[in-house]
DNA sequence: GACACTTTGTGAACATGTGCACGAGACCGG
DNA sequence: CCGGTCTCGTGCACATGTTCACAAAGTGTC
């Protein structure tokens, strides 16, 4: 029976891990393998099977006892969860280094985020190209989200623009925002921002190493 | 009575939020406030007062009732803490898009992680310079990081070569990697990895934008 | 020096996340 | 059709992380 579903609160850990799972999916599904354990998409994703088992029982009983789960059929219900079944425009704002770096990625446009603007405070940037797409000014950023239907917004400005930038954003009518500016960004309720800090990471791995070396010389 | 130091296991949950904190007192340190409450320095990083008290209580009591925490002796702690009072040389392999703009990105150096060198297999970029760093061949690995003593490698390369990458810098002595190619990689015991994965974070956000909409429709 | 006020440090309740272990269901071989 | 084997789905115990709430310990004023 297919009949209601279970309860609709999906762990935000449990989220997280869709990723891992479609990534590891696709991978499957180009070996012609039709079907997967949660002991090999386990190995794959690199967490614990009875992890994905649980994960993927929040959203109904895909699996078959005795058997493992359908690749094809996981993939489509993953991709459906994720909102993958139709494209994402974004914008990113700060042509800089990262900027230009995310705008040229390949990987984005491929997985259904497609560069659909680009903005910069800069006049020597603004009307320049980059990967095929014109630079438009900052301001420009509600016409363009408007005309454009932009769903999310990617930030890649020094850290003293990025307030500003994401309230634009949020004015503009985006509800998603990845930060890559060193720096917390306040927004409304409702509004989901993520945060990719590279210096941050680096110093997680320092205190670990720092406490590695102290320990083995002390 | 400095005495004993509380049990020296920090929550990872904690050492996660350092950075955050750091980066919060080196802007109240430029704005000559000495001392600063957990209310302030919560509202700054973003989490909530009473979780920076216990953060900071793991590292023992740096705080004086009724006033708050010197600002510059927390910025001193925080930064032994992760290891910060010395530079860390890293490598970046794969000089692609993002592996460039990583190598041209101020922002490392800047907070003591130097780009010691660069590594790629492609012959026509190995020779190459990039932010006046030579582009070394792959296999000058193991060499660079015992000379330079590299500590931390950062993998930029397409998912296909992370793990041999890996490979390599764990056999040269690297015992941190962060890792932003779109793989899991796997690494012995006593190695650190951290991943960066941004087609993983714009699918997390179009989880949470999909439900919304759908929400919002349904 | 007593009192009002501020802010830390932390015990305890609560929330979230993880992983074992096992019953339930599905396939298979004879 | 029956026992053996596989693998899912999940209850439960445990681990980790968050937040509240309050005593303790400071400062400042008169």
């Amino acid at each position: 029976m297919a009949g209601t579903p279970p309860p609709r609160t999906i762990p935000e850990a449990t989220v997280a891990r869709l990723p891992l799972y479609l990534r590891s999916l696709q991978e499957t599904a180009e070996d012609d393998t039709s079907t997967i354990s949660s002991e090999r998409l386990a190995e794959m994703a690199g967490v614990n099977a009875a992890k994905v088992r649980k994960d993927l029982s929040y959203f109904g009983s895909y699996g078959t006892r005795g058997v493992g789960y359908d690749v094809e059929y996981l993939l489509f219900q993953i991709r459906r969860e994720l909102g993958l079944t139709h494209d994402w425009p974004c914008v990113i704002a700060g042509m800089g280094n990262l900027g230009q770096a995310l705008a040229n990625y390949g990987g984005f446009s491929e997985r259904g985020f497609v560069i659909a603007a680009l903005v910069d405070t800069d006049p020597a940037k603004v009307g320049t190209k980059v990967n095929g797409i014109k630079v438009a000014p900052l301001d420009d950023v509600e016409k363009l989200v408007v005309r454009r239907q932009i769903t999310i917004g990617i930030i890649a400005t020094p850290a003293a623009a990025a307030q500003e930038v994401a309230d634009l954003m949020v004015a503009s009518g985006i509800h998603s925002i990845l930060n890559f500016a060193p720096t917390v960004i306040t927004v409304p309720e409702g509004i989901s921002v993520r945060k990719v800090d590279l210096a941050v990471e680096l110093q997680i791995l320092s205190f670990y190493q720092e406490r590695r070396t102290v320990d083995a010389t002390g």
